[in-house]
DNA sequence: AATATTATTCGTAATTTTGCGAACAACAAA
DNA sequence: TTTGTTGTTCGCAAAATTACGAATAATATT
């Protein structure tokens, strides 16, 4: 038995998999497209962003916050939210090297395309 | 809940949010990093490769096929996969780019830290 | 024809995700 | 104190995800 059966992965592959799932929805994408193409926006200004209820747009923040990628900073009244510059130096990483990882071939699966 | 129909994104925000959410699971990451490994392989390989049922691993692998980042081509009685190069690089690029777009910055949101 | 091998599909169940409006909390302003 | 602004949390519902064993299909072997 090659791996064994106890249901678990390796670190890497469990971090990757978790960033990628909080990057498995547009509004996240959209939300982190958003916020690193500047220093710090608003709750509202990301809402404003986006075609769904404020009350789904903070859900996503959480999802965020809890896969590490992005922060938020209460500025009474206002929330103000940021890319996590640590954990999104982590996770381009670990993309880039799940990519890297790619051996070039020559013909795959199918010689007759 | 499939966004509901007056709600859409763009298209980019929605191709790459459909890689990342194909990459969302560890038992994929583990597969596409095996695939990504060699030249291809059996769906038995694969199987023996995660502690999970076989039944499962067909389902992960029909979620990998429908997002495109891998292709599968029957060889009686066997089931012989693949990385989907021109996908794989399309999936690649995406990641690049929106990783490439962060801004640097000085410091965010934490000026104590 | 009967049997073995390989992988998918079916049926089912538990959990998670996504979404919204309403209610709420915290603070500022009038 | 009352009102307004900002954002989170609650309560709920629909849908998707993840998982497994059993059944099935397709082919090769005996």
């Amino acid at each position: 038995m090659a791996y064994p059966k106890n249901k678990t992965y390796d670190f890497d592959i469990e971090e990757l998999a978790r960033f990628a799932k909080a990057m498995g929805h547009p509004a996240r994408i959209s939300i982190l497209r958003y916020l690193a193409s500047m220093d710090s926006c608003f709750f509202g200004d990301i809402c404003r962003e986006l075609p769904i209820a404020k009350a789904t747009v903070s859900q996503h923040l959480t999802e965020l916050k809890n896969a590490g990628l992005i922060r938020g900073e209460i500025e009474p009244p206002k929330v103000r939210y940021c890319i996590d510059q640590e954990n999104w130096e982590k996770a381009h990483e670990a993309f880039r090297q799940f990519f890297a990882n790619m051996q070039p071939k020559d013909i795959c699966c199918n010689p007759e395309d």
